[in-house]
DNA sequence: CTGTTAGCGCGTTCAA
DNA sequence: TTGAACGCGCTAACAG
C-alpha cells in the first residue's frame, strides 16, 4: 500500500474495523437508523485521520452523476460573465454542486491538430449545461444533456432565462424622446444574437411612435475601434443624430471617442447611451446613461432552473427586468 | 437495451462482431500490429454508426487521468483572465486536453449552507491546476495535484510563470523621469499579491535614483470609486505630484476622474499611467500610457509548463516581459 | 444493525 | 490476431 496514493473507502473500513458499505453509508450521510451512532463516529474519525475523500470518478461511474454543471459562454473577455458565474456558483454550492466555465469550442481553436477523438470536450463529465448568449446558429450541440439557455431568447422547448432587453431599450428611447430628441443614431452590434435583434426592434418601435422621429443605424463589432468608426459614420450624415443609442457600454466608449474626434461635447452637443452597465460605464467621463442588467441574478436564476430540470420538473421561462440608470451622458438636444 | 442510454464499448463490440478489448485497442489508437486493419476499420465504422463515445468516468477510474486541467482565478470579473484562458485552452486542445475555469472557493460563498463534505470542489476530477494570481496566503491547498502558478511570483518549488512586472514598472518610471517628472504619486492596489509588491518596489528603486525624486503613495481597492478617492488624496497633498503611477488600468480610470474633479487636464497638468493594457486603456480619453502584459502568452506558457510537469519533467520558471505602450496620458510636467 | 456481493464501463493483462 | 477475465473505487441490493 504505497503512501503516495490516496486512501480508499476500503482503507477507511479497515482503519475503522467495519466494512466498505458501512463507510459508504456513513460518508453518504444516509446512515440514520441503519448504523449505530458509535460506529458512525468511528468511521468519521478514521476518515478524518486518513484524510479520506471519495474518488469522484468511481462515484460518477456508479451514480451516473457528477454534481458539476458547465457554464458555457461565447468568450471570457466580456465583463458580463463574471457576475453570471458568481450568481450561478452561489446557488450551485448551496446545493452541493460545482460550476466550471468553458467557452464554445471554436474559441480555443478546434484546429488544434491532434485529438481527433471526442476526448477534448468536457461533455458527459457534467450533469447539465448553462448555455449563455448563444449565436442564433448553435443548437442541439449537447445532445441529451439537460440544458438551460441564458440570454438567448425564446428557444424551442428548452428552458430559458432572459433579460427584458426590449423593455430596457424602450426605457432608453423614451428617456431620450422625453428629453426632446428626434433624430436617433443606433450604433448596433453586428452580432447574430437574440439580444441584439430584440434591442434593435424595440428601438425601432419607439422611434416610429415619436412625432418626427428618425432612426439611422450603423453596425460594428463589439470593440472600441470598430464602434468609433460606426459612430463616426453616423455623425457624418447630413441630418446628424442628436442622440447615439449604443448596443453595449463598450460600444458607447467608441461613440465617446468619435464625438470627441468631431469636437462634439457630451451631453451638450450629443447624448450617448449604453447597455449593460458594466464597470466601464462609470469609468467614462461623463458617466454613461445605460440599462443595468442583473447579470448575477441571471446566473442564479439559471442555476435554479437547471437544478429544477435535473430534479425532473420543467422550469418556467424567466424574464429579468433591466433598469434604466440615468447618468451624465444624456441631456436635451442643443437646438430643439 | 434502452435507446436512451449512450452506447458502450460492449455495444460497439457486438455491432462490429468483435470483443470489447479489440474495441478498446482500436479506439485507443494503439492497435497497429495487433489488430488487422480490416477489423479496425469495421470497429471504427461501428463506433461511428452508433455515435459511440467512451465514458469519461470509467476511463478516469481505470486510467487515473482525466485529460482536463483546471484554471483557478481569484475572480472572473477581471478582464485579464479572458486572454489567459484563451492561451491555455489553445495549447491544451492541441494536446487533447480540456480546460475548465473556476474561482477560489470563497468567491462563490462557501457559506452555501449544505454540502459540508468535500464534494463541492472539482478536485481530483482534474489532472492539474493552473493557479493564477494567488493571494500570498493561499498555498498547498491542492495537496498532491500537479500545479503551475501564474502571476504569483517565485514560489517554493512549484513551477511558475510570471510577468516581468518589475521591468515594466521601471520602464514606466524612467519614461516619466525622462519627461522631467520628479514628484510621483503611486496609486497602489491594496491587494496582497506578489505582482503589486513587485510593482511598488520597482517604482521605489527608480524614484530613489532620480535626482530630487519624491514618491507619495495611497492604497485603494481595484475599482474606480476607491481609486478616485486615493488619487484625490494624493492630489490634495501640498507638494502635489505631477505624475500618477497606477497599479492597474482600472485604477488609472479612477485617477482620471479625480483629476477632472480637481480641474486638472491630462496630460498637460498631470500625467497618468496604468498597467496591464486592457480594453479600458484605449477607451479612456486621452488614451492611457501603460504596460502591455502578454496575458494570452502567459496562459499558453503556463499550460505548456503544466503539460511538461504532467509528463514528468520539472519545467523551468518562466518570465514574460511586458512592453511599455506610450499613449496620450503622459507629457512633460507643466512647470519643471 | 452490519457484512457480502454484484456491477457501473473501461483498459489491460494472459491464454488461446 | 483475438477473446476471456480481472479490477479501478464506489454504491445499492440483499443476506444475516
Amino acid at each position: 500500500m504505497p503512501a503516495t496514493s490516496r486512501p480508499t473507502s476500503k482503507d477507511v473500513a479497515q482503519e475503522a474495523g467495519v466494512s466498505q458499505s458501512t463507510v459508504s453509508l456513513v460518508m453518504g450521510g444516509k446512515w440514520t437508523g441503519r448504523v449505530s451512532p458509535a460506529t458512525a463516529r468511528s468511521v468519521h474519525a478514521a476518515a478524518e485521520r486518513l484524510g479520506y475523500r471519495p474518488n469522484p470518478a468511481a462515484r460518477n461511474l456508479r451514480l451516473g452523476t457528477t454534481r458539476t454543471v458547465l457554464l458555457m459562454v461565447p468568450t471570457l473577455t466580456a465583463p458580463f460573465f463574471g457576475p453570471v458565474y458568481t450568481g450561478a456558483a452561489r446557488v450551485a454550492t448551496g446545493h452541493g454542486f460545482g460550476v466550471v466555465v468553458s467557452t464554445w469550442p471554436d474559441d480555443a481553436g478546434t484546429a488544434g491538430g491532434s485529438a481527433e477523438g471526442p476526448f477534448t470536450a468536457p461533455h458527459e463529465t457534467i450533469d447539465g449545461i448553462l448555455a449563455s448568449s448563444l449565436e442564433a446558429a448553435a443548437l442541439g450541440e449537447f445532445a441529451g444533456t439537460p440544458a438551460v439557455m441564458l440570454d438567448s431568447g425564446p428557444h424551442g422547448d428548452v428552458p430559458t432565462v432572459d433579460f427584458g432587453v426590449a423593455d430596457g431599450m424602450r426605457a432608453i428611447a423614451r428617456h431620450l424622446a422625453s428629453l426632446g430628441h428626434r433624430r436617433f443614431g443606433h450604433v448596433a452590434a453586428g452580432v447574430d444574437q437574440w439580444t441584439f435583434h430584440a434591442r434593435a426592434q424595440a428601438l425601432e418601435e419607439v422611434v416610429r411612435d415619436v412625432p418626427g422621429g428618425a432612426l439611422l443605424r450603423e453596425a460594428c463589432e463589439i470593440d472600441v475601434g470598430s464602434a468609433k468608426e460606426a459612430a463616426w459614420r453616423l455623425l457624418a450624415r447630413s441630418e446628424r443624430p442628436t442622440a447615439l443609442v449604443c448596443d453595449d457600454d463598450l460600444i458607447a466608449a467608441g461613440a465617446y471617442k468619435a464625438a470627441r474626434a468631431r469636437g462634439l461635447a457630451i451631453p451638450d452637443d450629443l447624448s450617448v447611451t449604453g447597455f449593460d452597465d458594466v464597470l466601464l460605464a462609470t469609468a467614462l467621463e461623463p458617466e454613461l446613461t445605460t440599462v443595468r442588467l442583473p447579470a448575477e441574478e441571471m446566473g442564479a436564476q439559471g442555476m435554479t432552473a437547471l437544478l429544477e430540470l435535473l430534479g425532473g420538473t420543467r422550469p418556467e421561462p424567466r424574464v429579468l427586468p433591466g433598469r434604466l440608470v440615468v447618468r451624465g451622458s444624456t441631456a436635451p438636444p442643443h437646438q430643439g
